[in-house]
DNA sequence: TTGTGTGGTTGCAATATTAAACCGTATGCC
DNA sequence: GGCATACGGTTTAATATTGCAACCACACAA
């Protein structure tokens, strides 16, 4: 099926997904962002073949989204930790819960509320501010040429 | 390949990766949201197999993000239009650009940013803020199993 | 020695993707 | 009207990739 590349586009959302945008890597960021840090844990967790997850942990230490460290129990083994780049991607993960909270058919399946860790309330909703303020809706905003944007191999939206 | 599917999964973001989370769909979204109507537009635009954008449309048809509606131009034809389930996905969208823009290892090649239609300004960075009004990392969050929480069939995260 | 945690390797089945041919409906032009 | 061309898909066949299962191997622990 060879897979079409979006590295080289030039639109920002196809490059996010083109670094975990395939079917198990947000899943594993998930997983690390809860603090899973073992290869068995996110194999128990996720359920997914052993050689899949050997592939895409190795693919997301390649593109600095983890990183290994030493098994923190002392044992030879090592553990998957997020990067700061693979912290960065904690806002995507909530943005996602909160679609699914929003318009899911069927909330009542879901098992979990995102609160604030100080007073245990749920959190509010993402908010996309102008620079004096204002929440903006998709409506209120356009997209502009970057300044001094280099010519990207491909050029999409 | 038999992807599992991750419909019954009781985390949010399973959900929401269940609905959208392949290959094509949010880039669909994403020319969606950008204004593009048409099946030839689409294609045009991402490059992909027509028979691919056929299915694609319409399992995100039958999803309910997008919705048919007759062609503007007076044509036989039908255009495809994001359903408000569908307008919902531009957080996700904003987060993943953000993403890039902050962490993508080539910056130079983003083409676009996002701005406030009004002023023309750059949009400031998605934040998630608590009740009280202060901006949360990762680490201040977590999760708390929802209240009235039904069974789901595959309990995750 | 036995068991467990981490993977790698191999083989097979299922699916996704692509390119290309094809078709019915318009549209433009003479 | 007649012809050529474009649009909007559908179908087909070839290919590439992913997923799962099972087995292997090595490190460490008991």
């Amino acid at each position: 099926m060879k897979r079409t590349s979006l590295a080289g586009d030039s639109c920002p959302v196809a490059r996010a997904l083109d670094v975990f945008g395939d079917w198990w890597s947000l899943l594993i960021i998930r997983d690390a962002s809860l603090g899973r840090r073992r290869f068995g844990e996110f194999q128990a967790s996720l359920g997914l073949a052993k050689n899949i997850l050997t592939t895409r942990l190795r693919t997301l230490v390649e593109r600095g989204i983890l990183k290994t460290v030493p098994a923190s129990d002392g044992s030879a083994y090592q553990e998957y930790v997020l990067t700061p780049k693979g912290h960065g991607i904690f806002p995507i993960l909530v943005a996602l819960r909160q679609w699914t909270e929003e318009f899911d058919d069927h909330p009542d399946e879901i098992a979990t509320i995102m609160v604030d860790r100080d007073k245990g309330k749920p959190v509010k909703k993402l908010a996309l501010l102008s620079q004096d303020g204002r929440v903006l809706g998709a409506a209120d905003t356009t997209l502009k040429p970057r300044p001094a944007a280099k010519r990207a191999r491909r050029v999409l939206a």
